[in-house]
DNA sequence: CTGAAAGCGCTTACAG
DNA sequence: CTGAAAGCGCTTACAG
């Protein structure tokens, strides 16, 4: 099973030097282009494959990238996460790098253990993908290595992160729901559970003071307890003409509950969702919603890594990208607002 | 950004020799305790982390394990083998492991590539999550290191691999189809796509012959062409009174189309998938299933590479997963069958 | 153009 | 109990 044939193995059936197979088989100057071809034929004949491991010791790379995501993401009606890991390993792919998953569970967080990737040094650089515990946060910050946060972020910390703009992307599609004559418009989130439902309820809530719409308390309804875990959604009575969902999942949940008590969308009550992953066009009539740019996202986070591995002082900050809003069937227009219309 | 303390370090401060804290760092014999425990204090004190790079390179281990899964299986409406994969980076972390995950785009497939995790020697051995060409397959048998099949095999190929019992799994629940009364019973999948796909056809086809129910050409119904892309399906008329699908997305499919054409489900017409996944529950009515146990899979595919690693010779051969039948409510049962039932 | 020497950070015999 | 020596498979100056 030992596959062991080394640079001295060729060199030695050459009769030459280890450098000089080195060089040839890095495409070095200093060999002459007869030997390294020679070279190269030889190592192919005898199924000669690079040991990075060892290039990797001297120069004190692992070319590996950490990918950290706490456990509570990744239940089985999750797939985000896993999805942006998969682009991020396909990226990071181009530039030589690959991708180590870690998933952080619950106990892990909760006792502040490091990751293992990083105290074993196997990885040049972390992303966290997906929002950890205040705590945590702290001590990823004492982690002397680049770090990315992806899709989050954490106001006191100093941290680069790469989200997307959820404030934005919800303003403008509270400010969609208002062109189409909604005004009883509830959000649907727990707004202290993660940065993303609590900036898309802000957009949201903009959005209303624009228009001069007065938010109501009990149209901001929750949709899971402090450990992010789904409770029941409990609808306001009356209804609302429109809901704003802080996700698709969880707009496929209401849509599912709105329908199994005889409402019928849109035409009884809107509603948008954001993401546009699976659930958006699951649900029927399929959602309008905020696209999120998965690949972007997943792009600039390890273009940021790879930069801050060679360029150890660079900052980014907090880098937006831009959703897209994705026009569907949940939205009913109850009278075009003139003003908006043109 | 450099953290660089190195065993030289700790040893230079306390005055002993780099050899003495390896030992006291590894917990091996022949340091005293009262050295043994000093060094470990100054180690956290130095923020120390132990280089398992050097190690393995030492070793010739790299204690990473790659995770092949071909492109085509990663798409977004699919999210099984993204799961098993974070099954098994879960377990390898028992080991003191890690998974990293190649994704084989179809190019690389065509052109026979081998991938960059084995020529670069990254890893001590891989798992090839999916089905992969025949071509393909015989590359892989060239690759000189342990590598187990999940999710599939190769009935030429002597390469040891862990699969659901698709066959068992597909015959009983067609059994428990004909115990409720069916015996115009459709099978939808492209029987020459995948060896799941065929041996859930057999399976279904073992069910029929048991009961000396003639199997119909045109019950047998495509699904996806060569390339595993969908097609639409095409319904036979008249309509069967029960469809064994190769999948529940599928299922998922045919039961919106039957839906759409104002079929009821399953006064109408009864539907069985396979796989229990997220489909399943998400269909109305929720599925009738075989359920595939993909901790077991994962679990299984990990302890066998691991064993390889450490007994080269070793070999498994197929195992097979029992899968579960999951009773739900898309099977009409038009009358008992009493020998079955008892 | 070619190669001897030193080193990356460890561990494994082996000697004292 | 402690440590000098050799080695894992490469690469990087440097010398010839």
């Amino acid at each position: 099973m030992k596959n062991n044939v080394t640079m001295r193995d060729i060199a030695n059936q050459l009769g030459v030097s280890i450098v000089t197979v080195s060089k040839a088989l890095g495409d070095k100057d200093g060999v002459s282009e007869e030997l390294k071809s020679r070279i190269k034929r030889l190592a192919t004949e005898m199924n000669y494959r690079y040991n990075t491991p060892a290039r990797s010791m001297k120069e004190g790379l692992s070319y590996n990238i950490g990918v950290i995501i706490p456990e509570r993401f990744t239940e089985i009606s999750q797939s985000f996460y896993l999805r942006i890991y998969q682009h991020i390993s396909r990226i990071l792919d181009t530039y030589g790098y690959y991708g180590i998953l870690n998933i952080l569970n619950h106990d892990d967080e909760e006792q502040l253990y490091l990751p293992r990737i990083y105290n074993e040094k196997k990885v040049d650089g972390i992303i966290v993908l997906g929002q950890v515990s205040k705590k945590y946060i702290e001590l990823i910050e004492t982690m002397q290595l680049p770090k990315i946060f992806t899709d989050f972020y954490d106001e006191h910390a100093d941290i680069d992160s790469v989200i997307t703009d959820n404030f934005y992307g919800s303003y403008e599609i509270t400010n969609y729901l208002i062109q189409n004559g909604h005004t009883n418009i509830a959000y649907i989130g727990n707004i202290h559970s993660t940065s993303s439902i609590q900036d898309r309820f802000l957009g949201y809530y903009k959005s209303l003071l624009e228009h001069n719409i007065p938010m109501k308390q009990e149209l901001i309804i929750n949709d899971r307890d402090e450990r992010g875990r789904d409770i029941d959604i409990e609808l306001p009575s009356p209804l609302p003409s429109a809901f704003v969902c802080n996700c698709d999942r969880v707009a496929y949940k209401l849509s599912d509950k709105l329908k199994a008590k005889g409402y019928n969308i849109p035409q009884d009550c809107s509603i948008v969702g954001f993401d546009n992953d699976f659930y958006a066009t699951l649900s029927s009539p399929q959602l309008t919603t905020v696209e999120v740019n998965m690949v972007q996202m997943a792009t600039i986070s390890v273009n940021s890594i790879m930069e801050k591995i060679n360029h150890p002082g660079k900052r980014f900050g907090r880098v937006l990208v831009q959703g897209q809003i994705i026009y569907r069937d949940s939205v009913l227009t109850l009278h075009p607002n003139k003003d908006d219309i043109l």
